[in-house]
Order: structure tokens, then C-alpha cells, then sequence
DNA sequence: CCTGAAAATATGCGATTTCATATTAGTTTT
DNA sequence: AAAACTAATATGAAATCGCATATTTTCAGG
């Protein structure tokens, strides 16, 4: 049998031994945790979240940066106009294709994000400090496993 | 050195290794991917997704469900009041203590839902032939561990 | 090059979500 | 047993999101 995976004893209920479940649970729990610290700095999430990605993989056009985002393109292009507003980043035309539009990062967006950086690395400290090493390596690795079966 | 998750040869970005990005983008893919059918169904996303907890801890009062769901309780009070008009769920008031509702499935919403929980563990199933059995095994404890550290 | 298809981004609007707070009910303290 | 506190749910207004679609530009075939 295949279905065994979670305390053998009780009976387990649908959401706690479903993948899709587990995932999301973990993932907003700790997000939330941390989105507490980013909401109490004055910053909102979907700003850190942009920021974060654009500082990471800076001069991607829209589209591609939305699906790094995990942000529908329609909503991006909302969110990017604000903050170009707020001069955090900056939109710029891309050379031999007029309608593609490069995203990076401004100083000003720069020194918003860093100390946000620390912080969500130090977050991520504590909590993997309740695994094993073996634990943890292996579970980054099986995430991205998972990330890239997308079809 | 503590942070060498990733393979070592290419200076990891931010995100590719940082937790909580991992386990969002897992979740989203892989929960974007099931949602497709979802709503080929012609079935709204948070509604499959309160069926399925409800179905799977009836009579919970909208606090605890909305912990179950992780939806914001005033979210859940409006989506529940949707279900009840569209006769997939009803509340009962709690005995002893008037200001509770317990959340029960109808006839109806367990129609509807039956065959989505299917389809959702034959999906799970698919994710998890990409994984090994002792992978599977470690990913779902670890995320379980995960989600009940919340502060 | 002209036409039709595809890609990248933008936009309008309806629907959903969130936030703060109201309301009602139970609990505790004195 | 009144006052103050806490808990559970509801509600209204503002913000956000998502869908469908428009617009502009590039690409591919004939």
C-alpha cells in the first residue's frame, strides 16, 4: 500500500496527508511569520516580494519576471508601476524589441530591500535550525525537484 | 559554513536557496497546476478548498476552520455565506454557546467535492512518482514539522 | 513587403480580499 | 451581579486582484 506516510495510528484525514495541503500550509504559516516583520517595517509584501526577485535576477522584462514573481503579468505590471511611481525601480525599453520593458532596481529600492534581506535570511535561520542538516538539504533540493516538474 | 545548499559551483541568487521562496513557488506551481482542473470544473478555488476541509473536519466552528482553510476569518465568513445560499455547506449553532456556528457539508457539496478529492490524490499521485518513497516520506514530515512551529 | 499570427505589455471593470471595527455572547473579577 | 475583558462572528468601505481584452510590436509565410 502507498498511502501510508503520516502517523500509522490515527486514521489520517484528507488535508494533513495531502501534498498540495502540506505545501501551502507550511508555506503560509512561515511566510506569515515573517510577513509580520516586513508589514511592521512599513513595506508591503508584494513590494519586498518584487524587490527581492528584481535585486536577484535584475534587467528581466516583465513577463519573466512575473513568473519568478509568482505574480499574474496583468497584476505585475500594476505593482511595477507603483513602484516606479515610488522610484524603486525603473522600467527600461529594451534594445531591438520595442515592446519589451527591462525592470531593475534604484538605489532608493536598493537600501529599501537590504536590511529586509538580512532579516529574511535570519528568519530563515530560526526556523531551520529546528531541522537537521540532512534535513534541510534534502528538502531544498526535493522543493526545487518539485518546482521544475511544472508542465 | 552554513549556507551552501545549492549545487556549489554557481553563486546562488537570493531566492533559488532561500526557503520561503521554494516553498511558495512549490505550492503555486504545483497548486496552479491541480487549480486548472479545478476550475475546468467549473468550480471556484476557495470553494474546493473549504469543501475539502470541511469534508474533512465537519462541524468545526468558522475560527477553526478559517485556521484549517488559512483563510482571514472575515474572508471565510463571506465565502461560507456564499456556500450556504448556493447549498453546499450550512451552519448549525453550537449548543451552549450562542455566538458559535459549526460548519457541516451538505448532500450537495459532498457531490461536488467527492470527485475533486479524487482527482486531487490521483494529481498528488503523479507529483510523487518524481519522488523517491523515502523522499516522499522525509518532505511530508519535514513540512509537518514546519507548519507546527508556527509562534 | 503584405497579411496573419504571436508576443509583450497595458487597461478597464467586476469580483474578491483585507482591514478596521461593530455586534453579540460568554468569562472573570471584585 | 455589574463592570471589564475576551471570544466569535459579521459588516462596510477601501484596496487589490484577475479576467478578458486592447494596443503595440515583432515574426513567419507566401
Amino acid at each position: 500500500m502507498t498511502l501510508m506516510t503520516a502517523s500509522a495510528d490515527k486514521p489520517t484525514t484528507f488535508v494533513d496527508d495531502y501534498l498540495l495541503y502540506q505545501l501551502a500550509s507550511a508555506s503560509q504559516v512561515l511566510s506569515d511569520e515573517f510577513h509580520r516583520k516586513v508589514k511592521a517595517s512599513g513595506t508591503k509584501i508584494h513590494v519586498w516580494r518584487v524587490l527581492a526577485c528584481v535585486v536577484d535576477q535584475p534587467g528581466l522584462m516583465l513577463t519573466s519576471l512575473s513568473k519568478l514573481v509568482l505574480y499574474e503579468q496583468s497584476r505585475l505590471t500594476k505593482i511595477i508601476d507603483q513602484m516606479v511611481d515610488d522610484g524603486l525601480v525603473n522600467k527600461q525599453p529594451v534594445a531591438g524589441d520595442r515592446r519589451k520593458m527591462a525592470i531593475f532596481v534604484t538605489a532608493k529600492g536598493q537600501d529599501l530591500v537590504a536590511p529586509l534581506m538580512v532579516s529574511a535570511k535570519a528568519h530563515e535561520s530560526k526556523v531551520l535550525e529546528n531541522l537537521t542538516d540532512s534535513e534541510m538539504t534534502m528538502l531544498k533540493r526535493v522543493l526545487n525537484k518539485l518546482c521544475n516538474l511544472q508542465t
